[in-house]
DNA sequence: CTTCGAATAT
DNA sequence: TATATTCGAA
């Protein structure tokens, strides 16, 4: 290949749990002539990226089921900083691979990588980069004849219509988010996970709930039947684990074992060890909010923040608020 | 009376 | 499929 052509040292960011596999892709990498950094934690990940957004030119995340960290990963670098993300999994089942596409992910690898695949990645940058100066250019109706960018992607939708009374990145009120119906984007997702953890799994019920998010406009019956699709999630993904997690007890397991114990007493398939967790409820509480706001004390008490979070903050940014929050069932 | 959640409807 | 509405139970 021509050397004045090729991407050689091109700085990319590997994520993963797994510090074998890290070894491996950094290997990999290397040999394509890769400049490269990796983190086995995603938190010092993202506060690295924060201090070197600069430097980073592309980064490949691994899926970190089950809490699927990467997906915040995703969306918070995609928004902020635009650095091309690729998403790498061993499973890569079509609803998934479809989850993190449409959230922004330039690819979607399936493990293990081939050191043919990792020659590639560079495009990605390039296809970024030409994308940007396009939309510049024309913002017109450009329709994306790049393969990776098939379904509405957020940026292009979050410019566009709707202005969703959002506060720090809190929404307060759903009346700009509904259009015939309310729409269960990530941003009130999340805010619903967070009050259902923040009260027990048992004690969670709609109008708690309802109290808690302080959303105007969101019904109690809306709440309900959120509540009870997430439920039907939760019972369906424990019972997948039941299938094909084999019921040995080797160490290794224990965790996807303590997905299982939990999910009967406990929700923490969206707060399991950093990930996502909404701590900062800062209400403006405008106007008629009603008499609501005099329980902040309460919501405090949630404010785990574990290790080393330095100055990274998830700050959802304008980013996901116009993206559906997309259940995680299995497509067979 | 209110609130729950499964079932059903759209 | 995702969200809304209904309705019998607690």
């Amino acid at each position: 290949m021509d050397q004045a052509l090729w991407p050689s040292g091109l700085r990319v960011l590997v994520i993963d749990n797994n510090s074998s596999y890290l070894s491996v892709m950094e290997e990999l990498l290397i040999k394509c002539s890769y400049k490269v950094t990796t983190y086995k934690n995603v938190r010092e990940a993202m506060s690295f990226i924060y201090g070197n957004q600069q430097t980073v030119d592309l980064i490949i995340c691994d899926v970190f089921f089950p809490t699927e960290d990467s997906l915040l990963i995703l969306q918070e670098v995609t928004s902020k900083f635009g650095i091309p993300t690729v998403i790498m999994s061993s499973n890569g089942d079509t609803a998934t691979v479809m989850k993190y596409i449409t959230n922004g992910a330039s690819d979607f690898l399936i493990k293990p990588l081939r050191i043919e695949e990792l020659k590639n990645i560079w495009q990605h940058v390039f296809r970024k980069q030409i994308g940007a100066e396009h939309r510049k250019c024309n913002n017109a109706e450009h329709v994306d004849q790049l393969p990776y960018r098939t379904m509405g992607i957020t940026e292009a939708t979050a410019t566009l219509d709707s202005e969703i009374r959002e506060n720090n990145g809190t929404v307060t009120d759903i009346r700009d988010l509904r259009k015939s119906r309310l729409s269960w984007t990530m941003q009130l997702h999340r805010q619903f996970i967070a009050a259902v953890n923040s009260l027990g799994s048992d004690k969670a019920v709609p109008n708690k709930i309802l109290e808690i998010m302080k959303v105007k406009h969101l019904t109690r019956e809306q709440v309900a039947s959120h509540l009870q699709k997430y439920r039907l999630h939760q019972r369906n993904s424990s019972q997948r684990l039941h299938k094909d997690g084999a019921p040995s007890s080797s160490s290794h397991e224990s965790s996807i074992l303590r997905t299982q114990l939990n999910t009967s007493s406990n929700s923490l398939y969206f707060d399991q060890d950093g990930c996502m967790e909404i701590t900062d409820y800062s209400l403006p509480m405008d106007d008629l909010s009603s008499g609501l706001d005099c329980m902040l004390g309460e919501r405090e008490r949630n404010n785990y923040s574990p290790e080393g979070f330095q100055n990274f903050r998830w700050d959802p940014d304008k980013q996901g608020y116009e993206t559906t929050y997309l259940w995680n069932f299995e497509a067979e």
